[in-house]
DNA sequence: GCAATGACTGGTA
DNA sequence: TTACCAGCCATTG
């Protein structure tokens, strides 16, 4: 019954599955990502991508108020602005993904593995 | 076992 | 609109 280490796998695996699928010019929020997994809490998404995030479309998985932790923002608006995310940007700074057009919906068959 | 930390969120001022 | 606060949850020292 090691199921408890299996499940921390488990919870990433699940985490970077999602960030993989979201398609390109959209983006989902780690509160999104954890409601979806019933798991954890959106830190705990957060965490994992801090960790494991490298590997995957992290600059997809953003705030729920379509900004991005400051070291992170500046390398995701690159991405942005090449994949063609809808930006709500005023000035040539503040840059934050429009969430109400680049929002997505998990499909569940995603859920966890 | 407790305290601090973090790629967060929602509400209030 | 921005700024600040309290709550939340697993990981780390």
């Amino acid at each position: 019954m090691e199921q408890q280490a299996g499940d921390a796998e488990e919870y990433v695996e699940s985490v970077l599955r999602i960030a993989e699928q979201v398609p390109s010019g959209h983006a989902v929020s780690y509160g999104q990502v954890a409601a979806f997994l019933e798991r954890g809490g959106p830190r705990q998404v957060g965490a994992v991508m801090a960790r494991y995030g490298a590997a995957v479309p992290w600059w997809r998985v953003i705030r729920a108020d379509g900004t991005l932790a400051e070291p992170l923002r500046a390398r995701a608006r690159a991405h942005y602005l090449e994949e063609g995310t809808p930006l709500r940007s005023r000035l040539d700074e503040q840059v934050r993904v429009d969430m109400r057009a680049a929002a997505y919906e998990i499909p569940r068959s995603v859920g966890p593995l």
